[in-house]
Formats: C-alpha cells, structure tokens, sequence
RNA sequence: UCCUCGAUAGCUCAAUGGUAGAGCAUCCGGCUGUUAACCGGAGGGUUGUAGGUUCGAGUCCUACUCGAGGAGCCA
C-alpha cells in the first residue's frame, strides 16, 4: 500500500490507494476520482475499456466519502491537481457512503461545527491539525533538548489553583474535585524534584468566554525550572516560540499553502523578541487613544494595539502586583509591580504565554494567600515547597490552540482542536 | 452576564406587506481529459417557536429559543 504524499517516489509504477472518494467527476466513458487518503489528494482517472465493464458501472455508483481500495499506474500530468495522477487498472469499493452533508461549497460554521467529526476529513481542516501536532513535537522537542523532563500533573485536583476562574466541579466518591485549570502549582513541586519539568494537558475553564481566542477546554503546555530566574524564563520562552515556528516553517510548508497562510510574517519570528513594560505598554495605548489607568489590566483590543507594533511577538513585563496571581514574586527594585511577563503574538493575534518567577519565600507566600483571601489548609502542600529547600524558580504556560492560530493565521480557535468545548457546545 | 447581528429546501442564499425561488447536494438521462466539470429533467418547504397587527405576514410588532461576532476573564 502506498500513501497519495509518496505518489511522486512511485512514478511509473503500479501502486494501491486506500482512501475515500473526495469528489468524481464524470464524462460517459471516463471518470475522474478525486481520492484523499489523509496524507494528501490525488485524482485518478477510469476507463471502461482498462478496469472493464463491471468495475467500470461499480464506479459510477460511488458517492462522496465511499471507501474504497485503488490500484493503477502513476503518471506524472500537469492536468492532475498535485501533478500527478494514478491511471486506473483496478478497484475495490469497500462502503459506498451515504448521501455526504459536506459538498464542495460553502458551509455555515455552525453546520461545520455540528459535522464537525466529518468536517475533520477536509483538507484544510487536516492540515491545520497536522501543524497543531508538529507544534506539540516541536515544543517537547526544544524543551527535551533544554534538559526538560514532561511530569505530568493530574487533572482532578481538590481545589482551585489561582482561586479566581470558575472552576468545572465533578464528584469524587462522598467529596468534590474539580477539574484542573493549571497544572503549575504541582509542576513546581515536581521541578523541586527533577530541576527542569513541564507538563502537557488539557485545561478547563468554566468561564462564559465567547470570543475566537477561547476554549472551554483548551491544551497548556507548562515548564518550570529549579533556579530559574525570570531572566531565564523569557530566554527559554523566545527560544521555544521561534524555535517551534521555524520548525512549522521547515515542515510544513504544504500545509501552510493548503491554508493559503502568508509566511512571510512567521519568517520574521526570531529571538531574541522586543519587551516593553506594562508602563511603557500604557504609554503606547495613551498615544494610541486609550487611556487606562495605572494598576488596571488591560483588554483584548489593547492587547491586539500592541502587537500590531511589532513585527515580531512582544514581551509585556513588569505588571501590577495586583492584577497577577498570588504566587508572582514582586521585583525586589520596585514591590508594586512583578517578575511576570506576558507573550504577545504578533499580527495582533494577543497573549499566548503567562509566565513569572514564583515566590519562593514562605512568610511572603503565606501574606498574598491572606491579601487574596484564598483558603490556607488548601496550600499547605504548596507551601511544604517554602519550608524544605526553597529556591527561585519560574516558569510560564503556553496556549496550544492559540499558538496554532497565531502560526496558521487562523481566524477562530476553534479550528485548531480536534473537537472544540464551546460556551453551547459540548456536542460532537 | 452585557452589547450587536442573524435564523427561509439537506447546504449556501434570494424573495416592495400580495402565487416561497436559485445554485450545490440527491435521483433520472447525456457526454472519452474533467479541474468546486458541464448540459437536460425530476423530487424536495408547518419560512426557529408562540402570540399579535392586517383583507392578506417569510416580510411589521412582542416574547422566547438557538446561533454568530464582540466585551469582561484569561492561555
């Protein structure tokens, strides 16, 4: 058996497709089968007087989306979509589909997102998931290289770990658990235990969010080191970000083409990247009409205002204490603001990292969890990290869905997760 | 939760308050190089739901349901 992507290895030889008719177009005494196999389209073409008659009649009863096993000679045409085309010399059909809700025309989003597990099938949508998977490859890669081990965290987890977003609550036999928002508090508990981790899963967020940059349920990927310092967090971040963009650029190219991506901004994504304080982001918004406050955060079209700056993704760093979380260690030159810095994705496409150097003093720690009101007894394994061998460490966590946008130049999140959790849609 | 927009055939969309239609898909027929093939024909509708105004409502009004985009929150 031979993949539709190594047609072009195979020229003048007789191979065998397994595939599903991706479109048939018919003029009497020969057809074209348009065949997709998952690693690419080819068109094949039939005659009567190659397959005979009874092949030939079994052809023209297949609709969209049947499955079938072809065999033929490859040739090389310029009239074939991809270059190449598989004369036919044999055929099996192994389901003939029903009536396809998916034409060749456009579709609704909604439509699309209800199909979405057929929807899924369209070259577009193949592509995008196949650069979401390199992306991941990508990224363990750079950080396996980087001495990174994945520890994973769970997913059920007792309590909240920032205390602040809505969490998914499930029953755990007689008690309540909910599902994991972060996997960050744990990682910094495994970084006490093997130095450099990061863990990989999903994250969940009951929040009413509808806008194309959210999920309900959304991938994170979350390093964290030992004796890390802020400074060493932002290199690990540029490093991994352009990294894992020349890594797309080198492997998927034909992806990018089938979404009709421009690469040219994605080829300017080299480290190290510009930062620019939350002050100095301020400064920038006031000059572009929006006046914000000092200590307040700013919004989605702010964010989008910033990027747009750059050419490159952008760095926001030093913010109010106030608007972070608890656990980020206040710059020891100026106590008001913290070591946190906030990755901005050009082309106005906003935060895809959050990360900060943690506190790693116990008598600091235990005051924000007061200021912040969270419950103490919840963060005392938390704060065993403090009392046994505390060290500075930092660490970030990156979107998934959202660096896939970012790279595929995506309009919506949605399309960069297999099956998308939606405010409204939980369903297929 | 709030703001804006929308819902008509399986899909994408038309239809001045006056007979609900087209393209695609499906079915039937034609065509030996098609490129979202093309040509001819056929079937396909409780116009999101419930009220109201009117001689008459897909169209106007009210409520609700569902969806899209955005805000807040965040990755």
């Amino acid at each position: 058996m031979t993949t539709i992507s190594d047609l072009s290895g195979h020229v003048g030889q007789e191979v065998e497709l397994h595939g599903w008719v991706y479109n048939r177009r018919s003029s009497g005494k020969i057809q074209f089968l348009i065949i997709r196999d998952g690693t690419g389209i080819a068109q094949t073409v039939v005659s009567e007087k190659e397959v005979g008659p009874a092949a030939f009649a079994a052809c023209d009863e297949l609709t969209q989306e049947s499955s079938l096993v072809i065999r033929g000679l490859v040739r090389e045409d310029k009239r074939a979509p991809g270059g190449y085309e598989l004369t036919v010399t044999g055929l099996e059909v192994v389901r003939v589909a029903e009536d396809y809700p998916i034409t060749h025309k456009e579709h609704g989003v909604e439509f699309l997102m209800d199909k979405r597990h057929l929807w899924i099938r369209t070259p577009r949508q193949v592509a995008i998931l196949r650069i979401r998977a390199e992306v991941i490859r990508a990224m363990e890669d750079y950080l396996h290289e980087q001495g990174f081990t994945r520890v994973d965290a769970p997913i059920l987890t007792p309590s909240a770990c920032e205390g602040t977003t809505t969490l998914f609550e499930t029953t755990y036999f007689e008690t309540k658990a909910y599902l994991s928002q972060s996997g960050q508090l744990y990682n910094e508990a495994t970084a006490a235990a093997l130095g450099k981790v990061y863990c990989y899963g999903p994250t969940f967020r009951a929040e009413k969010s509808k806008t194309r940059r959210h999920l309900i349920e959304f991938w994170m990927l979350e390093p964290e080191a030992a004796f890390f310092t802020y400074e060493d967090n932002i290199r690990l971040q540029e490093g991994m970000v352009s990294y894992v963009v020349a890594r797309v650029l080198e492997r998927n190219r034909k992806e990018l083409e089938v979404i009709g991506r421009d690469v040219t901004p994605l080829t300017k994504v080299t480290a190290p990247f510009p930062r620019i304080t939350y002050d100095e982001a301020l400064e920038r918004l006031r000059a572009a009409g929006r006046d914000i406050p000092w200590g307040e955060d700013f919004g989605a079209p702010d964010e989008t205002i910033i990027s747009e700056q750059f050419d490159r993704p952008v760095f926001v760093t030093h913010f109010p204490a106030k608007i972070k979380a608890f656990y980020m260690q206040p710059d020891p030159a100026r106590q008001e603001v913290v070591l946190a810095a906030d990755l901005l994705a050009s082309e106005g496409y906003g935060e895809i990292i959050g990360g900060s150097q943690r506190i790693d003093d116990l008598d600091l720690l235990e005051r924000r969890l007061r200021e912040e009101r969270l419950p103490a007894e919840a963060y005392q394994w938390y704060l065993d990290l403090r009392r046994y061998g505390s060290v500075p460490h930092s660490g970030f966590g990156i979107g998934i869905e959202r660096t896939v946008a970012w790279i595929c130049g995506l309009e919506h999140v949605r399309e960069t997760i297999p099956f998308a959790r939606l405010l409204n849609r939980l369903t297929p």
